[in-house]
RNA sequence: GCGGGGGUGGCUGAGCCUGGCCAAAAGCGGCGGACUUAAGAUCCGCUCCUGUAGAGGUUCGAGGGUUCGAAUCCCUUCCCCCGCACCA
């Protein structure tokens, strides 16, 4: 027995070299259909760390049990590789990105390749090489040809430590910090370059709801993010400026806007503030968007209520955001808690016209006005102070006064912004333009003249393409006069919204993708990754996908059909973070332990979209039952004679191992199927348990004791490839385990879950029993099955829905015959009706029973004997029930 | 505030969708036993309370409800985590 474990360094790096040799993982590209399986790339920033061993060992492991299930499978693997962390590096260690990059990138990979992915590396990318980041360019160039590109100016998200602009997904929380470097975000006006995604908004938004394969939490994160509004877009008439858009969600409260608010930054607050000293200290220093109270100045204007002709005092407000709406609204106190607590500062009146619906309502008595005094009522209801429009209900208010505005009109908001692209960074793709010094303005770079490729690293402050000025001196394609390449470059999110597509045909050097390959292989099936890109990477993957299907006849609308985000390893109930310093090192683990321990150990550990807790003495509870399980396959082969002879009669103890060998399977690949991986590992583990037992009590008999390995084997497969491998091998089975066939199972589960219940009840009540009369020393164990007629009346009790069951069951003459003790499980059954279950039949139980009996003489210590009711003491047999077999203890 | 996910026995964590066989898997920890010179590893059993033949009691954040029956379904409430948010 090793006490020290099994060799796990030499058994996974001599798999790892016969996989390579044999290109198992690799997919061709002539097969039809392959189950596309994909965990989200990684960015090379050094290390793997446990999230990326997490993430690719859930795909991993499906990957390898779709592969089983006799499917083709791609699974491949690519680098995320633009971005500024590089650059900064290379900054620190006086070298530059690419090279950084591609060290980085090496060692990722021979660690993954340590933990014994099964990669298709023939298919790897890397988005920083021209071969990547021209369809880049090419795809920037089908956007801004068919009007999705555009460039203007645009107030930004600038981080003053990064040097970049940042999109509004890229900012976060509410001190507005950079996703990166947790910096404060400034805004900037900087001229952008846009991928105009709003276009695709409404698609994006009603297609989240076919995305079954998604979690829920994902789709409404997207959902929130687009932010769909319906409502009224109408114009307030301010003396001296005339007509101002405002949007309203709520335009059946016009009757109530006492006052109209103005963003700070609104062109009309600008132009107020050069003029007035007051509105000019309140926009410049008092007003404060991020604080929760609302402030603001009166301007002594007056806006017109376009419903009542009206004239309402016009405020600038600091609550009032100028990239919501139109940045300006009308205010309605009396229901809407922003503009209630505003008008209570300031003093403004606070006028009902909404009154919520009585609950008998006749349509036309006046409903109660609310007191709206300390608190906006702010849901729908019926109309009052509002002239002809009383007394209708909100929705229908809404619809006319729309209508019956001269101004107004229906309108949708967003809050989903175009997609600011440009980075003003050197490690990105280079925007594929050039600035005409005459007038051809900003000009395509041609398809023939891409890639344009990164020049030389210059280590600078500010963006390094700023500083190439040989790079940045070109040639106007229109004119053929001077000209400066656009120094921007593309948001590193550009090259993952389509990475996906390269995988299909990585080496494509005419086209960025295999269209008809494509076609036939996407979508992605199982797309595996963190909760973080729930928003950003997915909604321009999806918006991305939607283009090239519009543009380029991609014939699927949608990239990923299922889509796991999968839960964090923390450590003692914490994230593990650099910062922390609680981060367990992935390779020491693989060192100590083996990589097969570290993915059984995180499969097993949770469901995989949970999060879940690093725990080293779980880690080392994993190797040993990997341990065990190799040293048990190993003494199988070495030491046939502990085995009963070849042609030796099964035992009931050999029927049992047979069952649970079954059992194990049934359930194991259903679980497979869900991703419950962990439920799935249970069964194989508790499979090889199983024939432990099985090996110390009994003479195993060789096929099943073979059968019962070779299936905890091939179950384990999945997530601990090499071991298996090993043992598929020491087992002399042919072929790899990688490309052995996933067993099949005789039985259902629900057989499965019966037999075992009645098996663990029957051990319990033994127990029970010998507890509880205080046997010392059992001589004797019978266990007897109920008698064939109460099996009968049971399944007559489940049928049947007659008031009295006694009088059906005796209608049976073979029930009827067995007299009192009829009557009395008649009425057992009758009391109970609606808590009988069907059981096993009686022939069934009476076989898992014998089959099962060796585990309680192996208890007891004493023999035990199963009997069918002719057989056994009338006074015993009275006593057994289906489900629930008799047992007379001998002392 | 809105939305999403949670709260289970000493700990971690299944079960909840599809109510009953759930005092509730598994692992860890703890206890007892076997083996061993010993330790480790391994194996067997125990690990909510009471009980001299398979019983009863109290449990799955809290409180109600539905049901013959609730960890599981419904409502209310408290707490934790995540995302979004002065969103007009």
């Amino acid at each position: 027995m090793s006490q020290e474990g099994y060799d796990h360094t030499a058994v996974e790096s001599r798999w790892q070299a016969a996989w390579d040799d044999a290109a198992v993982y690799h997919t061709p590209d002539d097969v039809e259909d392959p189950t596309y399986v994909l965990g989200m790339y990684p960015y090379p920033s050094g290390k793997l760390h446990m999230g990326h061993v997490r993430n690719y060992t859930i795909t991993d492991a499906y990957a390898r049990y779709r592969r089983m299930r006799g499917d083709d499978v791609l699974h491949p693997m690519g680098w995320d590789a633009f971005g500024l962390p590089a650059e900064n590096a290379a900054k620190e260690r006086d070298t530059n990105p690419r090279d950084w990059t591609m060290d980085c990138i090496d060692t990722m990979r021979g660690q993954m390749k340590s933990m014994g992915f099964g990669y298709d590396w023939d298919r790897e990318i890397t988005t920083c090489t021209p071969e990547y980041y021209e369809w880049n360019q090419w795809l920037f160039r089908r956007f801004h040809e068919e009007g999705l590109a555009e460039r203007r100016d645009a107030e930004v998200n600038w981080c003053p430590s990064c040097e970049t602009v940042l999109a509004d997904e890229q900012v976060e929380g509410d001190a507005e910090l950079c996703w990166r470097c947790d910096t404060p975000v400034e805004d900037r006006e900087l001229e952008q370059w846009f991928l105009r995604i709003t276009e695709y908004a409404d698609e994006l938004l009603e297609a989240i709801d076919d995305l079954e394969g998604w979690p829920n939490s994902v789709r409404q994160m997207q959902r929130n993010w687009i932010g769909r509004q319906y409502g009224t877009q109408l114009e307030f008439h301010i003396d001296g400026h005339g007509p101002v858009e405002a949007f309203t969600t709520r335009v059946d409260t016009i009757h109530g806007a006492t006052f109209f608010a103005l963003a700070p930054d609104h062109p009309i607050s600008e132009a107020l503030a050069s003029e007035d000293d007051a509105v000019h200290e309140f926009v410049h220093h008092e007003a404060d968007p991020e604080g929760d109270e609302p402030n603001g100045v009166e301007t002594g204007l007056t806006a017109t209520n376009p419903a009542t002709g009206e004239e309402i005092p016009v405020f600038v407000a600091d609550f009032v955001l100028s990239d919501v709406g139109t940045g300006a609204l009308m205010a309605v106190p009396a229901h809407d808690e922003r503009d209630h607590a505003f008008a209570e500062k300031m003093d403004v009146e606070i006028r009902p016209v909404i009154a919520p619906e009585p609950d008998d309502w006749d349509d036309d008595t006046a409903p109660d006005t609310p007191d709206v005094s300390e608190e906006a009522f702010t849901e729908d209801g019926v109309l009052i102070n509002s002239g002809e429009y009383s007394g209708l209900r909100s929705e229908t208010a809404r619809e006319r006064l729309t209508e019956a505005i001269e101004s107004a009109e229906e309108s949708t908001q967003y809050q989903l912004r175009d997609w600011g692209i440009s980075r003003q960074r050197y490690w990105g793709t280079p925007i594929p333009i050039v600035h005409c010094h005459d007038d051809c303005g900003s000009v395509l770079v041609p398809e023939e003249d891409l890639p344009v490729e990164l020049p030389e690293f210059i280590n600078t402050t500010g963006n390094p393409l700023d500083a190439a000025e040989e790079w940045k001196a070109t040639i106007c394609p229109e004119c053929g006069g001077s000209a400066t390449r656009e120094t921007d470059t593309m948001d590193t999110f550009v090259d993952s919204s389509w990475y996906f597509l390269r995988y299909v045909s990585p080496g494509a050097e005419e086209v960025p993708f295999d269209l008809d390959r494509a076609n036939d292989w996407m979508p992605v099936d199982q797309y595996v990754g963190g909760i973080e890109h729930a928003v950003m990477h997915l909604l321009y993957s999806r918006f991305v996908t939607k283009t090239i299907a519009d543009h380029e006849g991609l014939e699927h609308r949608e990239p990923f059909t299922n889509l796991l985000a999968q839960g964090m390893v923390q450590l003692d109930g914490e994230k593990m973070s650099k910062s922390k310093g609680n981060t367990v090192s992935p390779q020491r683990i693989v060192e100590e332990y083996g990589a097969d321990t570290a993915r059984l150990f995180m499969m097993q550990a949770a469901q995989p979209e949970r999060d879940f807790d690093w725990s080293e003495e779980g880690v080392r509870s994993t190797y040993r039952f990997l341990t065990r399980l190799a040293d048990l396959v190993e003494e199988y082969v070495a030491d046939d004679a502990a085995t009963a002879p070849a042609d030796a009669d099964r035992d009931t103890v050999d029927d049992y191992v047979a069952n649970e060998t079954d059992a194990a399977v049934a359930i194991a690949g259903a679980e497979y199927d869900d991703l419950t991986f962990n439920v799935a590992l249970r069964e194989a583990q508790d499979l090889v348990r199983t024939l432990r037992s099985y090996r110390e009590h009994a003479e195993p008999h060789p096929e099943t004791y073979a059968r019962g390995l070779d299936v905890a084997v091939r179950l384990l497969a999945p997530v601990a490839p090499h071991l298996a491998e090993e043992l598929w091998e020491t087992l002399e089975r042919d072929g790899f385990a990688v490309d052995a066939e996933w067993p099949t199972a005789t039985v259902d589960r629900v057989t499965v879950e019966r037999r075992r219940r009645l098996v663990e009840n029957t051990r319990e009540d033994v127990r029970d029993i010998v507890d509880v009369a205080g046997i010392e020393d059992p001589q004797r164990i019978d266990v007897v099955v109920a008698p064939d007629w109460k099996y009968d009346a049971l399944s007559i009790a489940l049928d049947s829905d007659a008031g009295n069951l006694i009088g059906e069951l005796m209608q049976e003459s073979h029930i009827r015959e067995q007299g009192d003790d009829a009557a009395s499980y008649g009425h057992d059954l009758q009391a109970n009706r609606e808590a009988l279950r069907e059981t096993l039949s009686g022939d069934d139980e009476y076989d898992a029973l014998r089959a099962a009996a060796w585990l309680i003489e192996r208890e007891f210590d004493a023999p035990v004997v199963v009997e069918r009711a002719a057989d056994a003491d009338d006074a015993v047999v009275r006593k057994a029930e289906p489900g629930r077999p008799a047992i007379d203890i001998v002392e």
